[in-house]
DNA sequence: AAGGGCCATCGTGAAAAGCGATGGTTTCCG
DNA sequence: CGGAAACCATCGCTTTTCACGATGGCCCTT
C-alpha cells in the first residue's frame, strides 16, 4: 500500500471531504468543481491532497467520459466523511441559533429583590424566544454568588469580580395600618421607639436600618420575617408599621388594601439600588444581553409607573 | 453580537477546534501551544481565525495570570467541536485499520470452481485478520457476474472489463470404476462411443466437451449433475466414466477410493485455467490485494503437491 | 512602583490554495 | 479508423494563509 499513514487528526480538512463528497456524488471531478464553486484543478488538487493525507488512492479514474469509482479505503473514508461533514452542519447551526439569541441562561435572585421585575423579564424574554432554556434559582441571602449564574439580581454589594447596572432606585416607604398616621409625610423621628415589622437583615436592610440609627431613630423591631403577606398581616393586625421599599409594596397590592395605608419618610431614607449582576469580564450570550437590555426597559416602565 | 455567520461548513479547520480544545483545557493559549506543539503567537492566531468564522469571542481573556474562561457562544462551539474532533479520530483509526488489512471482502466463486482452494484461502485470511468480514457467495454458473464483488473466481473467460490471473492449470483426468481400463495412460479414442457421466454445460465444461469433438471423439453423456458425489456414485456404480478436473478429483478424495481409478489421458485434454477475476481498474483493499497473494500462494503449493 | 505572566500584534519567509492553460487518455461516433 | 468530446493530471502563477520570533500592552502580584 503506498503512502504514509494519517499523522495527526487535524491533517484533514473538511474543505477536502466535501470536495470529496461531491466527486462520489456526481461521479466527476468537474461536475463536483461546478456544484463546489471551484475549478476542475482545484479539485483534482483537493482530491490529491486527501489521498496524500489518508495515504492511499479514494477514487479509481477510468479515464474518458466514464464516472469515478470509489476505491475501498475511499469508501471507509467517504463513510466517516460524511458524518464528519453532517456533524460540522449541526456545529454550524447550533451557532446560528445561539447568535439568533436561542441557549440558555441562569438568572438568580433573592426573595424580596425582584418579585416584580424578574416575572415581567421572564415573560418578555420567553415571547421573544420561545426556544430558549431559562433557569431561575434562588440564592441564599446569606451569601449571594455568581457562581455560574449568567445573571444576578440583587440590591448591594457583592464581593467578587462582578459588574452590574442599576436598574432601580427603589425608595423606602412606610406602610401602617391606616389611622395610625393622618398625615401622608411622616417625619422620621416619629418612629423612633415605634414597633416595627421588618425583614431579616440580609440584602439592603442591614444598610437601611442604619440610615435609621445614623439619624438617632431607633424603632423597636418586633418580628423579622422574609415573607411579605406575613408581614402586612402583621401591620394590619396592629402589631407595627414596616418600612418597605416600593417595589415590595407595589407587588403586594398595598396601595388598594383599605385596613392600610403607605406613607412617605420625611426625610427619606436613602432608597435601595435593585441591580442587576454579573461576573466582571464576561461575554455575555445573546440571550443574556437581551435580558439586560429587557431588564432596564422593564425598570424604566416600573418608575415611571411610580412617578404617575 | 459582532461578526459575521458561519457561511459554509468548510470554513471550519479541525486544526483550529483542536486549538479551542487544548486551550479550555489548559486555561492558557500558552500553555495549549506547548501541548500542540505551536508558538503562542499562533494558536493566538487559531483562535482569532476560529473566532472570525464563528463569529464571536469564544474566550474571554482576562489578562495577566488569570486563566482565560470560555464563553457562551464559545461552549456551543467546544461542545460540538469535540464530537467533531471524535469523529475525525474515528475517521483516522478506521483508515488505519483498513490499512492494516482489516475490513470487508466479497468473494464469490462457483460450484465446482474452487471447492479445494477457497476454502484454504478463507482460513488463511482469517488467521491473517481475525477482525475482517469475509463474504462469499455462489454465483449463478450460466451468468457469472463480477458485480461487486472483489474477487471471484472462475475458469473460463468473462465479460465486462475484467481483470485475471492464472491461478493454476487444471489438468482433466478420467475417473473410471476400477477395472475398466488396465493401463494408467489411457488413449482419448478409447472414449469414443463411451459412457460418460459429466457436469453440466457451464463453466469450462462446454470447451472441455469441444475438445473431444474436435478430437473426433464422441463419447456418450448419460447422466449430468454438478453434484460430484453423485457423480462419483454413478461411476462406482458403473453407469460411465467422467472426466473430471484434478482439483475435484483430489477434493473428493478419489485416489484413496479402492473402487475408483484415476487414468491420464493421451493426449491430455487442454487443462482449464483456475483464475481470479475482478473488476478491471479496481484499486483493491489491502484485503483483496493480500488475498490474491494467498490464493496465488496456495494454488502454487497445490501445484506442487499434485507433482509429487 | 517595579516585575512577571499572559495575550495581541507586526513583519517575515515558507507553504498552500486556487486559477487558467495545457497535455494525455479513453470513449463514442461517423 | 480517425476525429471529436469528455475527462483528469500537471504546470506556472498569483494570492492567501500559516507559523514563527520579537515586541508591546494589560493585569496582577510583591
Amino acid at each position: 500500500m503506498a503512502g504514509n499513514t494519517l499523522e495527526t487528526v487535524t491533517d484533514l480538512e473538511l474543505r477536502h471531504l466535501a470536495a470529496m463528497a461531491a466527486v462520489a456524488e456526481e461521479g466527476s471531478f468537474g461536475r463536483a468543481a461546478v456544484r463546489l464553486g471551484y475549478t476542475q484543478s482545484t479539485v483534482s488538487q483537493q482530491i490529491a491532497a486527501l489521498e496524500r493525507s489518508v495515504g492511499g488512492p479514494v477514487f479509481d479514474r477510468p479515464g474518458g467520459p466514464r464516472p469515478v469509482r470509489i476505491t475501498p479505503l475511499g469508501a471507509v473514508v467517504l463513510e466517516h466523511g460524511r458524518e464528519l461533514l453532517a456533524k460540522a452542519a449541526a456545529l454550524a447551526e447550533a451557532v446560528d441559533r445561539f447568535k439568533a439569541g436561542d441557549g440558555r441562561i441562569d438568572i438568580g435572585t433573592l426573595q424580596s429583590v425582584s418579585t416584580v421585575i424578574l416575572p415581567l423579564l421572564v415573560r418578555r424574554l420567553r415571547d421573544e424566544h420561545p426556544g430558549s432554556d431559562i433557569r431561575l434559582s434562588e440564592e441564599e441571602p446569606e451569601a449571594p454568588q455568581i457562581g455560574d449564574l449568567d445573571l444576578l439580581f440583587y440590591d448591594g454589594p457583592l464581593n467578587g469580580d462582578v459588574e452590574h447596572v442599576k436598574l432601580l432606585d427603589d425608595p423606602y416607604l412606610l406602610v401602617a395600618a391606616r389611622g395610625t398616621f393622618d398625615e401622608h409625610s411622616v417625619p422620621l423621628g416619629w418612629l423612633d421607639g415605634a414597633p416595627l415589622v421588618a425583614w431579616p437583615s440580609t440584602c439592603d436592610q442591614p444598610r437601611m436600618e442604619e440610615a435609621f440609627t445614623r439619624a438617632g431613630v431607633n424603632p423597636k423591631i418586633v418580628f423579622r420575617t422574609s415573607g411579605n403577606e406575613t408581614l402586612l398581616s402583621m401591620v394590619r393586625a396592629g402589631m407595627g408599621s414596616a418600612v418597605l421599599p416600593w417595589l415590595a409594596i407595589h407587588a403586594a397590592g398595598v396601595e388598594s388594601d383599605e385596613r392600610l395605608r403607605v406613607h412617605e419618610l420625611r426625610p427619606a431614607v436613602p432608597a435601595r439600588a435593585v441591580c442587576l449582576h454579573w461576573r466582571a469580564g464576561r461575554t455575555h450570550s445573546p440571550l443574556a444581553a437581551r435580558a439586560i437590555e429587557i431588564a432596564v426597559d422593564v425598570a424604566s416602565d416600573l418608575v415611571k409607573g411610580r412617578q404617575r
